[in-house]
RNA sequence: GGGGUCGUAGUUCAGUUUGGUUAGAACGCCGGCCUGUCACGCCGGAGGUCGCGAGUUCGAGUCUCGUCGGCCCCGCCA
């Protein structure tokens, strides 16, 4: 019975893993291995709870084995350990119901340590108390845990089951290239220096976009792939500098065959990974309805707080302020909160900072009760104004009306950001739920800050057949077939009908700036491509990450990636990004020219 | 680029408002006792560059300035 083993010998080889034993294994011989979690010293008598991915197991030990007694009272969590023992039957008052292994113990043989561990920076435990930057530092005993040995496992089976899925429709699974031509617009890119070709760089890919175009010309008509996209932008606890997508397209389609398959994609995952039934079609919502109900792009369907337009009730009214911004071309709108009726002044004054974070100006708050309304401005409205206003809210007795005025960007982007903060702050989103929605139809274009256009989403995408005609000379009101796929409030995806004819995509990019020679530089093969048969195509790519976490019900999509950045984008376990030798610098033909080089 | 918040034993925190004796607690760790524990229990012990650097002061964990790092958010993310 070895102190420490460096070498495992094959007399160590499991039967089993430690959470799959169970009171039908009574009597068995058994190999374990695992880490050793908490050790209970009893005077004679030794328990260790032994864990590996699949549980824990009690394993015992009595002083009547001297040597092996001596070597228990020895070991410390996070030890490595391999035994033989025998399956035995707890007493009926020993079972411990909390445990999935708890009617059974191991009484030990023989065991060796495989390895001794350094007592650990944090307890490696299920709660875990430690601070997210003592995780990501021993980010092993953090994946150790159970919450995020599950996490990723779901992750993986998530895959699985993407990819189950579209093999079955008939996708093909093609990689495309890490090393790509850097195209303008967009996020910003990770550049990689070329050795061979001085002074040139490839990207490393924002998404597969140019790629999976290629391959639809290529008449891989059902294509798809489970790929790494990388940005170089700042972090947020849903955003990573490299995520990953179910990134999908198909040829000779409409918009209708992409919404069908994606919905039966999230049926199939959901009903295999979390047991929950989506009900098919899933809602549909254009860009302009998602504004104007939710205030956002990604409504949250978890709860009503539908945004009112009341401006018209303020255009007579004595109320200078709306009336002045209703005169001034701009909107009152609001949000009516039944539960508000009793809010303190305290509570009210919390939402307004809610909305002013947002850029609005103020926040009206005016209390209806038994038809009438309380509060500043209830003197400057006539009794047809406040029927007027009621009405639009559809007041049935009584509630609290949040109302927002300004110019109309603003009034949505404030009422929305309240909107959401309602619902996180009253907990109205209810249990677990989802509820998803396409939101399509999104403008094309959008004014740049310089005054030009640029795209809304991506140049790529095919403007509505009846727009078409006012590309050039009113680019803001032409819409494309883009849609988002929405959950609680999360963009899931996005994707869109695909421009196949060359004469058009240069249409659109003239539109943005970009003329000939330019277009033909940075995406010449591309146009070149659609001019040797193209077909009609279009597509659309999942946020991998964002599923498994709202599967999960996790707040971050860190903690279902198994090695995430902080969000500084480093990597705090292994240090990157770092320096690295001048040497290598000079093969690359990089020079420096800020910061300090240190080694090398 | 900007706003917020946090940083004190190995860990999680208290102490900072109002500067003042030897910086505390729990868990963990070390030693001892204990035959049915499973949050084991009991007795004892060790453990601190108060993130780092300046400054103010007779005196700084506490005040000021700077700086580093984690997290949340705005901008950004076709």
């Amino acid at each position: 019975m070895g102190e420490l083993s460096y070498v495992f010998g094959k007399e160590w080889i499991r039967t089993h893993r430690c959470g799959e034993l169970n009171g039908r294994d009574t009597g068995a011989g058994v190999v374990l291995a695992g880490w050793v979690k908490k050790v209970r010293e009893l005077g004679f008598l030794t328990f260790i709870d032994l864990w590996d991915r699949t549980g824990l197991v009690q394993i015992v030990v009595d002083e009547k084995q001297a040597e092996l007694h001596r070597l228990f009272r020895s070991l410390r969590s996070e030890d490595v350990i391999a035994c033989t023992g025998t399956v035995r039957k707890r007493p009926s008052d020993m079972i411990n119901p909390d445990m999935k292994t708890g009617e059974i113990e191991v009484e030990v043989e023989r065991a060796v340590v495989l390895n001794r561990s350094e007592v650990p920076p944090f307890t490696v435990t299920t709660d875990v108390q430690a601070n997210e930057d003592l995780r990501l530092r021993y980010r092993y005993l953090d994946l150790r845990r159970d919450p995020l040995q599950r996490n990723l496992e779901l992750r993986h089976n998530l895959a699985f089951s993407v990819r189950k899925f579209l093999f079955d429709e008939g996708y093909l699974e093609i990689e495309t290239p890490m090393l790509v031509r850097r195209t303008p617009e967009g996020a910003r890119d990770y550049l990689v220096p070329s050795r061979l070709q001085p002074g040139k760089f490839y990207a490393l890919p924002q998404s597969p976009q140019l790629y999976k175009q290629t391959l639809m010309v290529a008449g891989f008509d059902r294509y798809f792939q489970i790929a790494r996209c990388l940005r170089d932008e700042d972090l947020r606890s849903d955003r990573q500098p490299e995520h990953t997508q179910i990134d999908i397209e198909m040829s000779f389609i409409t918009e209708e065959e992409i919404f069908d398959v994606t919905e039966r994609l999230m049926r199939a995952i959901f009903q295999e990974i979390v047991g929950e039934e989506l009900q098919l079609p899933f809602p549909r919502m254009t860009f302009p309805e998602a504004m104007g109900r939710f205030g956002t792009d990604k409504p949250d369907l978890r709860f009503g707080l539908e945004i009112r337009d009341c401006s018209k009730t303020f255009f007579d009214s004595e109320f200078r302020l709306f009336r002045s911004i209703v005169e001034a071309d701009g909107t009152v709108r609001g949000i009516l909160l039944e539960e508000g009726v009793a809010f303190s002044r305290r509570q009210i004054g919390e939402l307004e900072e809610v909305v002013k974070a947002a850029g609005a100006g103020g926040l009206a708050a005016v209390k209806v009760e038994g038809g009438a309304i309380s509060g500043p401005f209830s003197k400057y409205l006539s009794g047809e104004g406040t029927r007027e206003l009621l009405s639009a809210f559809d007041v049935k007795d009584r509630g609290l009306l949040l109302l927002v005025g300004g110019e109309e960007p603003v009034v949505s982007k404030a009422l929305g950001e309240l909107r959401n903060y309602l619902g996180r702050r009253y907990r109205l989103e209810g249990g677990r739920r989802y509820n998803f929605l396409w939101v399509n139809r999104f403008p094309l274009f959008v004014q740049s800050d310089e005054g030009g256009w640029e795209p809304a989403h991506h140049i790529f995408s095919m403007p509505l057949e009846e727009d078409l005609g006012r590309v050039e000379e009113d680019p803001g009101s032409v819409r494309g077939y883009l849609y988002d796929l929405v959950c609680n409030g999360i963009e899931l995806g996005s994707g869109s009908i695909r421009i196949h004819h060359r004469e058009l995509q240069e249409r659109i990019f003239s539109v943005i700036g970009i003329d000939k020679a330019q277009a033909e530089r940075k995406f010449g093969f591309l146009l070149e491509a659609f001019q040797y048969g193209a077909p009609p195509h279009g597509g659309i790519a999942l946020g991998l990450d964002r599923i498994a976490m709202i599967m999960g019900g996790g707040a971050s999509i860190r903690d279902y990636i198994a090695f995430p950045k902080t969000q500084r984008a480093t990597s705090l376990m292994e240090g990157a990004p770092s320096e690295v030798e001048s040497g290598l610098l000079d093969e690359l033909h990089i020079r420096v020219t800020k910061g300090k080089n240190k080694e090398g």
